[in-house]
DNA sequence: AGGTCAACCTGAGCGC
DNA sequence: TGCGCTCAGGTTGACC
């Protein structure tokens, strides 16, 4: 489902429910996501309070008070919804409980509050992945420890941008879907950021390096995500935000999705066309991306 | 080392 | 109605 604009709207709406909230159960319904949960996972958040919620790339990282990070990843069908407590609670020996709807299939990991909000993680392809990191570790953990710069942060730029591509072979596409160039795109923002700078998504990464190229793409890229985010992110099949809204950034893709369509771009008398890439799709305009 | 590709898993949509 | 096939927002690890 997710990428940056996703994952920081997800951020967003969990922001208010979790910071400074302290997690009354932890409840995992199965013992692993992608990969197993760690040892002692319902032990070690539960009873615990979340001070912050922020997000790198395309992972959440709520800082527990035990001092460790919680890492959460959404692959490519995680979501996360907010429910508060229908009816009244009830007394209970060793902790109280909150009237909530049944659980369905695909919740995985419930987060039952203090104050009986229940957060739950549903995932039906199981790509996501939730780890607990300690302080210590969080520069060398091998998910983070990687990452390129925030798009929209200070660091990235034409500068950077063209120093990791440079010399690089593999086409333009597979190189910004490289969380080490550049962290949080995926494939829908990859083809629109391309479409915007009109360049062709074939082109040699190593050619994405004259002034003018990055010049254009530096900014399609930044401009693409805060859209995005503004818009509360993409709704393709199943992503919907925490409270159940949908995104609606969808209806603004110029490329992405729409095989055969007439080009958008003023003047244009294109089409756009899907090719694959490294066994992914990507779609643009031949007309007009260079 | 750099680049490509299959694997992980479930569900939706399509043609027959 | 049902079957089989393709495709889907990501990441990793094995292979040339």
């Amino acid at each position: 489902m997710p990428e940056l604009p996703e994952v920081e709207t997800v951020r967003r709406g969990l922001a208010p429910v979790m910071e400074g909230r302290r997690i009354a159960l932890l409840t995992p319904r199965r013992p692993d996501l992608r990969y197993p949960l760690p040892e002692g996972f319902a032990r070690r958040l539960t009873g615990i309070r979340i001070e912050r919620l922020t997000r790198r790339a395309k992972y959440l990282l709520a800082e527990l008070e035990s001092g460790e990070h919680l890492l959460m990843h959404l692959g490519m069908s995680g979501r996360f919804t907010i429910h508060a407590p229908e009816g009244k609670k009830h007394g209970r020996p060793g902790g109280f409980h909150h009237d909530h709807a049944p659980l369905e299939t695909h919740d995985h990991v419930i987060f039952d509050m203090e104050d009986g909000t229940r957060i739950i993680y549903a995932d039906p392809r199981r790509f996501g992945f939730m780890e607990l990191i300690a302080q210590a570790d969080l520069e060398t953990n091998r998910h983070l420890a990687a990452l390129g710069p925030e798009p929209l942060g200070n660091s990235f730029s034409a500068q950077t941008l063209s120093a990791r591509l440079k010399g690089r072979k593999t086409p333009i596409k597979s190189a910004l879907l490289d969380q080490r160039n550049v962290a949080g795109l995926g494939n829908i923002y990859v083809c629109e950021a391309l479409f915007r700078a009109g360049i062709s998504p074939k082109r040699q990464a190593s050619t994405v390096t004259t002034a003018a190229r990055l010049q254009r793409l530096v900014p399609a890229i930044r401009d693409v995500l805060a859209e995005a985010i503004a818009a509360g992110g993409s709704t393709l099949r199943d992503y919907a935000q925490t409270d159940g809204e949908l995104g609606y950034f969808q209806h603004a893709f110029a490329v992405y999705d729409r095989e055969g369509e007439a080009c958008s771009k003023p003047g244009c008398s294109g089409s756009v066309k899907r090719i694959t890439q490294s066994g992914r799709s990507s779609f643009y305009c031949p007309s007009c991306q260079k």
